[in-house]
DNA sequence: CTGAAAGCGCTAACAA
DNA sequence: TTGTTAGCGCTTTCAG
């Protein structure tokens, strides 16, 4: 197949009068070219309404200029918040971001895999997706900088949150206001793509044993995702003959699904029930949830600038940084009813 | 800077002891290969574990073999559900897929200016933004085919649901039902980013016109999307002196909204208050909520099919696909309370 | 400071 | 059926 007759740097070079290669060093802002030249090259480059084919360039340096994240949800707020901290960092850079959407393990496990050959970026990001061992064979053999947000593994760079101490944190918050009857309401708690939650359900439960209160397995419910769904666990737990007097949601999403559950039953918050959630997303101001504010932008900020450390010195060794936790008080949470 | 020492199609075809030439043919399944040497190259590629270098290729065929997809909101539900069409058909084609996220007006310029040059994508859908005529002078001067999907221009390929008819719809099925005092709740009429808003609104007044029902002001409402702000909306037509028996939201999450108000306010649905949405998104079908349907997945399935055909046949001339529409009856319109 | 020329890894004539 | 070779458009030595 024959290529666009677009115009190409040999277009350029003729019109300026000039070799390819000057205008090769004007484009890359080389020092060694004389500003009359340099002059007469840009205006040609202006009058051609020339722009570099970035593909070629790519052969040649041997790179792709780009960066893939591979993510699961694109869609709830909590990673779209990270994205755009990504995105803040990237956009100074040299490098493209290329989204890759996981919606299912065999897809996951199928990224992992091409990471290794098919995709051809220059260094990727993985979002809550916790390799095993076996990938992380893969992925050395990718031999490409792969930064891991929100997930851990001793051998590479990690970005993660202390979600045990941010689940305690929470806990505590509650128990310092006075309530005993506090209930855990959250994603599944093994969810390969969450795995976030198992940490925040240890949190809750060593603070509770700390405070000597008995584990109580009916103030803990699991189910899907979604504001919806967790109105309707949120109920479950609320109908319970003895009722907890706080609940604490794993996430935010499901922390205003708890609200509502307790606006559709008549409950004031805080006065008749507590709420605290996780995560601090957008619509969590907007409700005045209290919650356990783990810097999401900033997560995905100083990921991708790790990212490009590595990929700026390949000889850096793994790491792992931990992003800030603390509690926001919102208007939520209070002591339990007397 | 040197390369990264992969193994190339010359390792293989030392290996195969062949000539890079049928390496090549046998990576690109050609014919003309005894199935000796496939054989032997096949073991060779599988021992090497080679993988070709897609970058090299695209230069060498001229071609990027991705597409490009610009759209606003990649959070919003709607987004999503059409993304997933368009995943799906090129699941199955040649091409990747890379997502260009739209925050605001600049950024979109900066993409629709970039398609002329740096942006190297063989071909782009631009959904739910629709191009002034000077924006559709860029896009010819990028010579590559471009698909709009939810947005109309009449130079170009164009994938759409007809917004008034839906409206039209929805609006008939509320006053079949007996409602007199319908009001509308909508995100901005005249966002530039949502513009079948504005269609929509169109539609419902036509058909309150057709029914000699004088256009009430007080009924209209609009704001910023999101479930939480419609319920605000909602309560506000709500305790109007003279409230609305239904309220036709112009997309699903504001209906949503408006039944959490209508529960907030203890008003029943539908025996109280009717409410039609727009959309069908997924979360539509949990709340049973009456909603027009626009083949979301459909219409991104349509705009990718359509993009694949102009890019296998590009003297195909601008043409625009209708996507279908239908009522669907669930369970929050019913008979005005008497 | 500038030009010539050798690649980057692959595809696709063209020969053999 | 296979090998050879000339590009794709750019970067980058190496001379001059």
């Amino acid at each position: 197949m024959k290529t666009k007759s677009s115009t190409t740097i040999r277009d350029v070079a003729r019109l300026a009068n000039v070799s390819i290669g000057t205008v090769s060093r004007v484009l890359n802002d080389r020092p060694a070219v004389s500003e009359k030249t340099r002059g007469r090259v840009r205006s040609a480059i202006e009058e051609l309404d020339y722009t570099p084919n970035p593909i070629a360039r790519q052969l040649s340096i041997g790179r792709s200029l780009t960066i893939g994240i591979i993510q699961p949800y694109i869609t709830l707020p909590s990673y779209i918040e990270r994205l755009h901290g990504v995105q803040n960092v990237l956009a100074n850079s040299e490098y493209d971001l290329v989204i890759f959407n996981v919606d299912n393990p065999a897809q996951r496990n199928a990224y992992f895999k091409d990471l290794s050959y098919k995709i051809r970026v220059d260094g990727v990001l993985i979002v809550s997706l916790p390799p095993s061992d076996e990938q992380v064979e893969y992925f050395s053999k990718a031999r490409i900088p792969i930064v891991l947000i929100d997930a851990y593994h001793p051998k590479m760079f990690c970005i993660i949150a202390d979600d045990v101490k941010g689940a305690r944190i929470a806990t505590r918050h509650l128990l310092k206001l006075g309530h005993r009857k506090i209930a855990y309401l959250s994603d599944y708690v093994d969810s390969p793509f969450h795995p976030s939650m198992k940490y925040r359900f240890l949190g809750y439960r060593e603070v509770l044993k700390e405070a000597g209160i008995p584990f109580n397995p009916a103030y803990v419910i699991e189910g899907p995702r979604g504001r919806t769904n967790a109105q309707a666990m949120a109920k479950q737990l609320l109908e319970l003959k003895d009722p907890p007097t706080a609940i604490f949601a794993a996430c935010d999403t499901q922390a205003i699904g708890v609200i509502d559950a307790a606006q559709e039953m008549g409950l004031k918050v805080p006065e008749r029930l507590s709420v605290i959630g996780y995560d601090n997303i957008p619509d969590a101001a907007y409700h005045n949830l209290t919650t356990i504010d783990q810097s999401l932008q900033d997560s995905g900020a100083r990921g991708a600038q790790m990212l490009l450390d590595v990929l700026g010195d390949p000889k850096k060794s793994p790491c792992t940084q931990y992003v800030n936790i603390n509690l926001l008080r919102r208007k939520t949470t209070a002591p339990p009813p007397s």
